[in-house]
DNA sequence: TTGCTCCTCACGTCACGTGAGGTGGC
DNA sequence: TTGCTCCTCACGTCACGTGAGGTGGC
């Protein structure tokens, strides 16, 4: 019983919920036109989904979160990959899968040189605080070794001017 | 002439243009006590940086920028790690600067995690870019390959049920 | 039939952008 | 002295959050 899970359809608390959203993003997406339901839904019926609207909105929320783009910018994006993906759908003649296939490329090009360059500077930063827990560490060491004994409640001597 | 790079001062525009930043978002982040300017400057004086602004500046452009925190997020992080400097800088006991350590170390070590978390999702995406990569050249390789001659002039006369 | 999820406004919030109008330092 | 950068409001914008009040499907 039930729908296999490629043609499962959804409905938009489902979808939220599976990637970590509210149904309020969902919408405001849509309103943008970044993400369209299934089906007419005319005036207040309620939304749906399928597998494949799930894989779009995953994208725009990685393109969100870990390049940190702007709704417009993905939305640009996404227009372009969309007229390119309905050619490639539409029984398109071998001269338009050719043009199809070399206009992809620049764009998902383009995305991974922007993983690259984010992947560059989150192993810097990962050095900096390997580096701040080296100094942590050493220090912690070099107290150690000091004359303060380890166990805090025998020091109650220790001179000070103040009183 | 002029003051060595360490010990210099720097304008509200400098330190913005240096970190590509706006004069609002740097007036914004004062507004939220996330950096206070060096001096007095009552009422309507300019606000004057040093190095260490900007490197604290820095600090939480990264964790807004690469780990996606909140201004609140940052806030409490900044907050914990200024009263710990505070103690540190203050002529602290052996006994401080233990405590002072040992409540540094899991504070860097969060941040470890998080940039972590996030290299390992930028991996992912990544290789998922790459391989889309790969299926575009290998299906260009394979329409080279095909009847369809490279130079498009050339094809004039194919067939199409349409006219 | 009863909840539960869905729907559409619509105002609130966070993190700034963008002028208006004015003062101060090189 | 003249620009240029700075200042403080203050309203606008982007990307949603958060109810209010109501309808529809399992």
């Amino acid at each position: 019983m039930g729908a296999p899970e490629e043609t499962r359809n959804y409905r938009i608390g489902e979808v939220a919920e599976r990637l970590g959203v509210t149904t309020r993003t969902i919408r405001y997406y849509e309103e943008l036109g970044l993400l369209v339901p299934l089906g007419d839904r005319r005036e207040g019926g309620h939304r749906i989904y399928d597998g494949g609207s799930i894989a779009r909105l995953q994208q725009v929320l990685k393109l969100r979160d870990l390049l940190g783009l702007s709704l417009d910018e993905i939305l640009a994006l996404a227009e372009e990959e969309g007229a390119l993906r309905d050619t490639w759908e539409n029984d398109p003649s071998d001269r338009d899968r050719r043009r199809v296939l070399a206009q992809a490329q620049p764009l998902i090009m383009r995305q991974l040189e922007l993983v690259r360059a984010r992947q560059i500077t989150l192993s810097r930063f990962a050095r900096e605080l390997r580096k701040t827990l080296r100094t942590i560490e050493q220090r912690r060491a070099a107290l150690e070794a000091a004359p303060v004994p380890p166990s805090g409640l025998t020091s109650a001597g220790r001179s000070s001017a103040a009183r």
